[in-house]
DNA sequence: TATGAATGAGCATTCATTCAT
DNA sequence: TATGAATGAATGCTCATTCAT
């Protein structure tokens, strides 16, 4: 498809320049003269620059979604450790981060700096993300796996607040230990310093 | 001083918009409007709006160092037991985020979607804070208090991820647990769940 | 003919839309949408956006001719009663304008909101028809039909004026009296009106 | 005030570009280049070009209701013999379109070449005045002074469209007769026509 | 010092037209 | 002949900043 293609081509672009620049910094000139297209051209894939932009987020939150899906292939979730899941939750995050270090800066750093509608839909997205860890938190606490006085709004506001100021860190700004065998060291060092304060031992 | 009252009123009303709308959704009509005064008046206390937002910023900045420094008063640090001294850090943070949740969210969800002279002044100020933290945990690891293993970059990286997301969610988006007491009870959660991790028995 | 069926299926669609929304209003876009054409093709029939309300008016144009024309077979106007013979023009009028209110529409009503050289299409239109009605009220004057102190070109005026005031009126506006029989009542009625101030009793 | 002549001097402007190009064809640029100001001026005193051409459109209305105010100023209309009474409402059409050509050419010949808000206010005015006219005829064949059989809707449709027929042709295609003696001229000429066929004798 | 009218560079978006397939 | 993706000039509007009063 030469249409899928260039369009394909036009989102990258743009990830990259939103990326760099932030929303309001990057105009559509910016964009047209990146990707070598003329004005016009913009407006037969996207409706409007709104348009292109809220594309890369719902594409940021799919992604997320299928790095879970694809991580979870061929592990047994009820049979997994409890310790082991939490690895596994930390390493899903990291390795989602990793790969696209354009579009994570788009989901960690944009924040406040957007139109109120894009505002929206990365608060939904963050919500979203934190409400499944939080009931995952809440079922260990009510199994006996966690302590029993965690307070599990407050520790995944944790954990999603190390994680991603890691990755941040690391993937966006230094642009190292983004590899596999690095990122299991991290998921190490994240969880050495997590699990003992909240698993029962 | 009648200037000074006006200017520091402009800050203020500036202060919110730009908090509740950020930077480029609030015009400079905005700002007069709000504050019900000319609009040549603003250019008589900043350069332009880039300059308010910068002294914000510096505000913002100054308060973080007055807010450690106000702390410090009557502590002796080198008598304090190394937990302590986190528990300190953690407050401090805490305490720091709690007093003005619209700064706060200045700071913490501004990020890219500023100008880039912004943006770097954010930056610097964030690679401060996360610096003097590293610094510490080195020294506590040179010193036998924190785990030989520890990796001081990622710890002060997580520490901080998790503090100022707390903060964030608590202060600036349910507006809950921001009085003295509570903050205690905050710190006490965090640092349970993180010192077990970190700390030699 | 495929190709003329076409090309005049386009006309049809761009008439009633041109008459709806007027010139500006409607898009090609909207044109090749009506019709279920590809773009493109609208310029293998026509040279350009102008060139397709150009050939409406003179569509328009040709009918005014050919329902003149059409009236007039098997009439002999020399031995009409002058009286009859107003009344025959008037009736051309309404006949011609009752026949398409689309049409008519876009004479009466499209006026200076269309680029300049379609303004001067319809102000030529205008300017023959009203000639011709002038010439022949003059000779009417010359031979003592009609008030030796009538001013021709007022009178022309007067009449041609209220006689589309009225087409629009009924046909376009309230879609009404546009059958035969109404537009004898309406002819007999605006005669009723006018014919005495100007025929010599 | 000074900010009064401007927001005058800009409609001035306006109102001969709109008039002699149609409001598709006038552009913001066309305006302030002929007005001499900056583009943003514009806009300190309208909201858009919609508002502009609005605002000499409601001008067009108030000055028509002003005309017939004036007029009526010292004429005494229940005293006044119904003929004397049509003469009055025509002179009263004659002088106000007389006044102002330009308005009268928007007000005339504009049509569907606007945006739709635009031809509905076009609209509103018409039929309002069409209205009017068409109760006071009612009201005279009530009273037994116009013929018993006369349609009121269609003789109110045939004077105003010869009225403005004939008011656009003198006062802004030819630009003359547009003195108050010319104008008491074709009062006389276009009574003499309309009132034989209307009064009773 | 305070005011607010004026400025004009800058921006997103539209839309008639072209042209390779 | 038909298609529709690509084009880019043109347009209305915004908004930070200036400056005469």
């Amino acid at each position: 498809m030469k249409a899928d293609a260039r369009r394909q081509m036009l989102l990258d672009r743009a990830k990259r320049l939103f990326s760099q620049r932030g929303y309001y910094q990057t105009q559509i000139s910016d964009i047209i003269k990146n990707a070598k297209i003329a004005r016009g051209t913009v407006y037969q894939y996207f409706k409007n620059k709104d348009d292109i932009f809220s594309t890369l987020l719902q594409t940021a939150y799919d992604e997320w979604q299928a790095t879970i899906a694809e991580e979870m292939k061929g592990v047994d979730l009820t049979s997994l450790p409890p310790r082991d899941y939490l690895k596994f939750r930390i390493r899903n995050s990291l390795t989602y981060f990793a790969k696209d270090p354009e579009l994570t800066n788009l989901v960690l750093r944009m924040g406040y700096g957007l139109p109120a509608n894009l505002v929206r839909a990365l608060d939904r997205m963050d919500r979203e993300i934190i409400g499944q860890m939080g009931a995952e938190l809440g079922w260990a606490v009510k199994h006996g796996v966690l302590r029993k006085d965690l307070d599990v709004e407050l520790s995944a506001n944790l954990i999603h607040g190390a994680v991603t100021r890691i990755a941040y860190h690391y993937f966006v700004k230094k642009k190292t230990r983004n590899d596999p065998e690095e990122i299991d060291t991290l998921v190490e060092e994240i969880f050495d310093i997590i699990a003992p304060g909240i698993f029962i031992p």
